[in-house]
DNA sequence: AGAGCCTATGTTATCGATGCCATATGTAAC
DNA sequence: GTTACATATGGCATCGATAACATAGGCTCT
C-alpha cells in the first residue's frame, strides 16, 4: 500500500530545501532572509536548491513563528462612485506594497455598523498588523473600540475611536477655493450641494463654503444636501431651478455637479451663462464632458500613502496632506448682469 | 523577576480558553467550529470563556494546521478607470465573503509582465487557495504557467495559460447590441473606437461589430484604437471630426464615448443630430452627461461573482455569464438624409 | 448480558518557519 | 599561547490550532 507510486504533490518545505542543499533548515532560513552571517558558498547552493524544487515560503508558517503578519487592513466603501476613495485605496497599496506589507481589504456595502463591526472583526482575525480606514464611522462601539485599541488605526475621514489616530486632512480648504473662484468672477451668492452629513469631508467642505461666504459678509443659504451620486445632484438641482436668482453653485463631488447641471439645463437654465458651477474631485471624464467642468482637485493617492507611513510610525499624526488645486474650465463664468 | 505585575498582553490562546472553561483545547476548538458533538452545556461555558478572554483564534495557526487559507487572490490594474473591472472586484468580494473566504487583492499599475508575475507570486506566496485574474495577460511566461498550475485559476478575460480556466464572457453580445441599435435607426455606416488591442474585451467587441455590419452586407471601416480613457477617445473623436460621412460610431467604452462627443462637437458636428454614439457600460454619469448616452449595460458584479463560484467548484467552466442590454438615451438619432 | 455503536471528550503528533542557544571554526589581541 | 571575539552553522523548543486516534460512558438490539 505504502509504496504506491502516490506522492501528494505537498509542498516543498524549508526541510526539503536543506535536504537538497546539505545544509540545516535553519541555514536555509537565514539565507532566504538575507541574515548577514552566510558564506556566500553555501548561500549559492541553497539558492539553487530552492530554484531547483520551486520553493515557495509558507506565509502561515512564518506568521505564526514570527508574529508578524506584515500585512495592513483597508475598510472602503463598496460601491466604486466615489472618485476620492479608490485613489485612498491605490495610495495605501502602493505605499503598502513598498514596505512589504501585503493589503487585506474589507469592503462594505454601506454606511452601517453592524457592517463595519463585521469588516474589522473580519481584519482583526486576519491579524492584519494596523487598520486604515476610510469611511465614516457613523457611530463608534464597543466593539470598535477593542478592536482599534488592540490594532494601531488611522482613520481618514476624522471621525475616530479612542485610540484610532486620525490622518488630518483638510477639506476646508477644497471649499473655500471653489467658492473664492464664484466670488472672483463677480456671483453674489453660492448655493451649495453638499455630500452627506455623515461624512467629515463633506462637512468641511460646506464649512470651507461657509467661511468663505461668511469673510466676504455674505449670509450662505441653507445647503442642499446630497448622497454624491449624480442622481442626488440632479434631485437637488432640480430643486436649485426653481429659485429664481442662483447664479453659482459649489457642488461637493463631480458626480453631482454633473446631476445638478443636467436639472438646471432641464429647467431652462444655461451652464455657465447663467448659473455656474464648481466641484471637487476632478475626476477623468471631467475635463471631457459637456460642459468641461470647472473643479478642485486633491491628492487623496497621496492620503493613502501618508495613512500607511503613519502607521508603520514613519509619519506622524495630524499632518495635513492633502493639497487642493482649481482646475478652471467651462462651467463658471462671470454672471450676467454684474 | 518572574513575579512582577508584567504580563505582556499576549493575545489569549484557545489553551487559555480551554483552561477557564475547564476543558481540553480541542473541545474549544470543536465548540468553535460547530462541530456537531458537543454537550450544549460545554458549549455554553466555552463560549462564556470566549467572552470573558476577548478570544479570538490566531488565524496564521489555523492555516498552518489546517492547510487551508480560506483566501482568494485577485489581480485587478489599479488605474480605477475601468469601470466593468471595479464591479468585477464587488462581484469577487461578495461571493468570496459569502462562502467564508478572503480575498487578497494584488494590484498591478499597468498591463506588464514583470508586474504581473510579481503579483501571482505574492499572491502566491500568501496561500491563496485560487486566483482572479481579470486582467488580459498579454504574454504567459514559465512562472505564470508554475503558478497557475498549482493554483486553481480563472481568468476573466478570455486570455489564459495552459491549466488556468477560463470564465466565458461573450463580448461580442455587446458590439452586436450596440451596432444593431445604429443599422436598425437607419445608419448605414458604423465607425468603432476600440479598446486597447490585448484585451479580449475590445477584440471581442470588436468582432461583434464586425459580424454584425457583415451580415448587414455592409464592409467595415478600419477601427480606432483607444486605451479606454476619455482622452483617448477625445483624440479619435478628431480623426473621425475630419471625416466627412461618418453618421454613427460605436464607442467600446463609456469614458470613450465622451471623448468622442467632446472631439465631434468640436469639430463642428452635433450629437446626435449629425453622428449618433453608442458605448458599453452605463457608468453612473453616463445618463447625466450632455447627452445622456445610449449605451450597452452588462452584469460584470455577476461574472465576478461566477468566477469565486468557479473557483469553490460550484460553477463550470466556459459558461457564458455577462448579459448585455441596451440603455437607449439621447446620444443616438436616425441620420438626418435617410 | 454482551456485542456493537453512538456521543462527548481528551491526548498526542503535526503543520513550516523562526528564536534562541549551542557549537565549531578562524583570527586578532595581549 | 591563552583569552576573546566574530563568523558560520546546527539543534531544539515554540508559535496556536487541527487531525487523527484513543477512551469512557450510555444506549440499543438480540
Amino acid at each position: 500500500m505504502t509504496g504506491a507510486t502516490e506522492r501528494p504533490a505537498r509542498q516543498p518545505s524549508m526541510t526539503d530545501v536543506a535536504r537538497t542543499a546539505g545544509v540545516s533548515a535553519q541555514t536555509v532560513s537565514r539565507t532566504l532572509r538575507d541574515s548577514p552571517n552566510v558564506n556566500p558558498e553555501t548561500k549559492k547552493r541553497v539558492l539553487a536548491a530552492v530554484e531547483q524544487l520551486g520553493y515557495r515560503f509558507n506565509n502561515a508558517a512564518r506568521v505564526l513563528s514570527s508574529g508578524r503578519s506584515h500585512t495592513i487592513g483597508l475598510v472602503v466603501l463598496q460601491s466604486g462612485g466615489y472618485y476620492s476613495r479608490s485613489a485612498v485605496t491605490a495610495g495605501v497599496e502602493a505605499a503598502a506594497g513598498e514596505a512589504g506589507y501585503a493589503v487585506s481589504i474589507a469592503t462594505i456595502a454601506r454606511l452601517d455598523t453592524g457592517l463595519m463591526e463585521r469588516s474589522l472583526s473580519k481584519l482583526a482575525d486576519q491579524g492584519v498588523e494596523g487598520i486604515v480606514i476610510a469611511v465614516p464611522l457613523i457611530s463608534v462601539t464597543q466593539k470598535m473600540e477593542d478592536i482599534t485599541r488592540d490594532i494601531p488605526t488611522v482613520t481618514l475621514d476624522g471621525s475616530r475611536t479612542a485610540s484610532a489616530r486620525v490622518l488630518g486632512i483638510d477639506q476646508k480648504e477644497a471649499g473655500r477655493i471653489a467658492t473664492r473662484h464664484l466670488l472672483d468672477l463677480g456671483h453674489r451668492q453660492v448655493w451649495h450641494v453638499s455630500g452627506p452629513d455623515e461624512w467629515i469631508e463633506a462637512r468641511q467642505r460646506r464649512q470651507g463654503w461657509q467661511e468663505c461666504l461668511a469673510a466676504a459678509g455674505i449670509q450662505a443659504p441653507p445647503p442642499l444636501e446630497g448622497d454624491w451620486s449624480p442622481d442626488s445632484g440632479y434631485r437637488q438641482g432640480q430643486v436649485l431651478a426653481m429659485i429664481p436668482d442662483v447664479t453659482a453653485v459649489f457642488a461637493a463631488s463631480d458626480e453631482m455637479a454633473f446631476g445638478v447641471i443636467r436639472a438646471l439645463r432641464e429647467g431652462g437654465r444655461s451652464v455657465p451663462a447663467d448659473v455656474s458651477i464648481v466641484s471637487v474631485d476632478d475626476i477623468e471624464l471631467a475635463a471631457y464632458c459637456a460642459p468641461p467642468l470647472t473643479t478642485v482637485r486633491q491628492d487623496f493617492y497621496r492620503s493613502g500613502a501618508a495613512a500607511v507611513a503613519l502607521l508603520l510610525r514613519q509619519a506622524d499624526a495630524g499632518e495635513t496632506l492633502v493639497t487642493a488645486s482649481l482646475s478652471v474650465r467651462a462651467s463658471t463664468a462671470p454672471p450676467r448682469s454684474p
